[in-house]
DNA sequence: ACGCGTATATTCGTAGACGAGTATTACGGA
DNA sequence: TCCGTAATACTCGTCTACGAATATACGCGT
């Protein structure tokens, strides 16, 4: 079992990620991370640096420098990596990249209860889920060409991923799509009979009251 | 904006899953969701069950019916849905299915901080993810096969999605990897300078004084 | 030279997530 | 029949995440 991390944030990783570059005060490392991108998403939670720079430096990850004040205003906190926390810094992403992990994405736990929508509302919803990403993969594979110019690959990997990833989704959704549509996809008539007459069809009942997955 | 949920927990959303069927108190609810290997990865989370129906029931999406005692337990409360929660739940889910999110999997944390590795042991770790994606998708592939005998596809389609997500990745890391050993990737002599001589190589450093994504 | 919007920089309170503990019952074997 | 182990069913306390509030500095239009 990977030992848990002392700090076990994500954000603590990113955090790591840049104060190695150079010594920085909280808000900065937030700039930076801003600046990348890495938050376009996820947007710089605020509550959550200051706790988690709080925690770093608790187990000694990252510590203080100067504390410079500049006129009237709070005093600026700089902190600088650790060996432990450059140490840290690797091991941790070494963990990430070696391992993968099952995560939940929230897409596949509403596709657990795609029953609950009629078919033909399960449809359309899809249908706009896939014109968003569309769009979407457009825009990335645009700033990935745009920002591929100028910028060494190993800066991008991350966007690369991502890009491949979701036109795998896009690829499965418009598979799935297309199965609704000309009605190949088996279980279509009992699932459309079930909302219609607000029952279950014989068949399945039995198989609804234990789980699905009786592993 | 999507309104935020009263309850924002997924497990509330898969709690609502359950009780939509019948009445059920929490520790039923638990053992269904782990029947159908909702689980596996997210393993049950006693703290968080008991809070979520806490608070669905405190919203009025789901109301305690009996509170039945049995020998000289803690009574069970069992609860049933309303029809704020089933409105809820299809709402919820809608939502879910029709909207993609930008999500940040830890797989992709790891690879944006990538250039902290080696090349070398960035290679070796990579291929070790990917032997593991390899048997845990040989897995997946068969599990599948035998409950798709016995159960409609509609019961199945998150893992259908699940597989042909982690197909991709697995795709895409072999491509990957292929450009690290042969040499192909781009940038692959500058990285590994870097790790040997503890310095950027000249061209790199403004890149890296600023973000790598100035949008 | 004076507001005023925007960027800088951080603190604080609270709701929620979760691990670990607790207590009872059922069951199977020696 | 007696004990140990597994399953049932929950409670509690801690630790964390995060939103929202706060307060000052700076640039620029008039």
């Amino acid at each position: 079992m990977a030992k848990r991390r002392k700090v076990a944030n994500l954000l603590a990783l990113a955090v790591l990620g840049t104060v190695v570059q150079r010594p920085m005060h909280p808000y900065e490392m937030a700039s930076m991370l801003r600046e990348r991108g890495k938050d376009q998403d996820m947007k710089i939670k605020w509550g959550s640096l200051y706790t988690v720079v709080g925690n770093l430096e608790k187990h000694g990850l990252i510590e203080a420098t100067e504390t410079a004040r500049q006129g009237a205003r709070p005093e600026r906190t700089v902190y600088r990596i650790t060996d432990a926390g450059r140490a840290e810094l690797v091991d941790w992403v070494r963990e990430l990249v070696s391992t993968p992990e099952r995560e939940q994405p929230r897409f596949e736990a509403g596709l657990s209860l795609l029953g609950a929508l009629t078919p033909d509302d399960a449809t359309a919803l899809l249908r706009h889920r896939l014109s968003v990403l569309e769009e979407e993969l457009a825009g990335q594979r645009a700033t990935l060409a745009r920002l591929g110019a100028g910028l060494p690959r190993l800066f991008l990997i991350e966007d690369e991923y991502d890009l491949a990833l979701r036109e795998a989704e896009a690829t499965w959704v418009r598979a799935f799509l297309a199965e609704l549509a000309d009605g190949t996809f088996p279980g279509l008539a009992q699932w459309r009979e079930f909302h219609e007459t607000g029952r279950l069809p014989p068949e399945f009942e039995e198989i609804a009251e234990r789980g699905s997955t009786p592993d």
